[in-house]
DNA sequence: GTAATTGCAAAAATTTTGCAGCATT
DNA sequence: AATGCTGCAAAATTTTTGCAATTAC
């Protein structure tokens, strides 16, 4: 097991993380950039991306699962959803919908016209389940 | 409006959508590219994506969400679902949690542990609601 | 014949990495 | 002093685009 590594307190690490949390949105790595940059005009897109890594495997803030790496396509259309494996990133189906009265419990005081929903379980497949007790 | 666009039928383009039809998992343009080529040598990667926009594009397909374009960063750890505008790609934030019997209907199957969920609602945003009432 | 489609190569966009110097502990 | 962090530049990855030739309709 590796040494357990401590954060240190930087300023570009600090104005990161304040912006990031005071945003509302939820920023890529670029949006962030342009925004810190503003406070801390030195600071390096490749500053961002490792400190983003480094607060979300802390569990300081999180990695939306929207975006990133590689866009993935479905050939079947029928309502479904998915769940995915943290150990191995295998996606599986799941068959079944959601009630529409969770649709709309969640969506009423929003004011968006709901259009339609996805539904994402994460867990341990049962081959990593196996595999990695810990974690 | 322009004037709709005809598809053709293209070998290329049959062979993208069998093979992605026919596989269980939801694989990247590449992963699907690497297929393909087996059966069909000569065919590009670019076909490939240009295809899979088109397909989805005109619904025979699905481009699933997860995946692609920029990662996006949450600076918010609370439990809270995003509902995303399908208009002009703004993300809003949904609190609530989803009911965990919710979660065991879906999963109890799968054979997963589950170590998660989460719900993106997707939908029209007040302002595109206004801007397009078609679409 | 017309317009969609393809392959290729080049470009764009996004993310990661190597490294030398700097800063925090 | 030790080692984590930063900036920069370069590389790696993923996706998009221009263009001329080909193909489906």
């Amino acid at each position: 097991m590796p040494p357990e590594q401590v954060l240190r307190q930087t300023r570009q690490r600090n104005v990161i993380l304040q912006e990031l949390q005071r945003m509302k949105s939820h920023p890529s790595a670029d949006e962030l950039y342009q925004r810190v940059r503003r406070r801390h005009p030195g600071l390096s897109l490749s500053t961002v991306y490792r400190n983003l890594d480094v607060l979300s495997e802390q569990g300081v803030i999180q990695k939306l699962d929207v975006g990133g790496t590689q866009r993935r396509y479905d050939g079947d259309l029928s309502e479904h959803h998915h769940i995915r494996c943290t150990g191995c990133g295998r996606v599986d189906d799941l068959s079944g919908n959601l009630p529409c009265c969770i649709e709309d419990a969640f969506a009423g005081r929003s004011g968006y016209k709901i259009t339609g929903h996805r539904l994402e379980l994460t867990g341990l497949c049962p081959k990593c389940r196996r595999k990695k007790p810990r974690r």
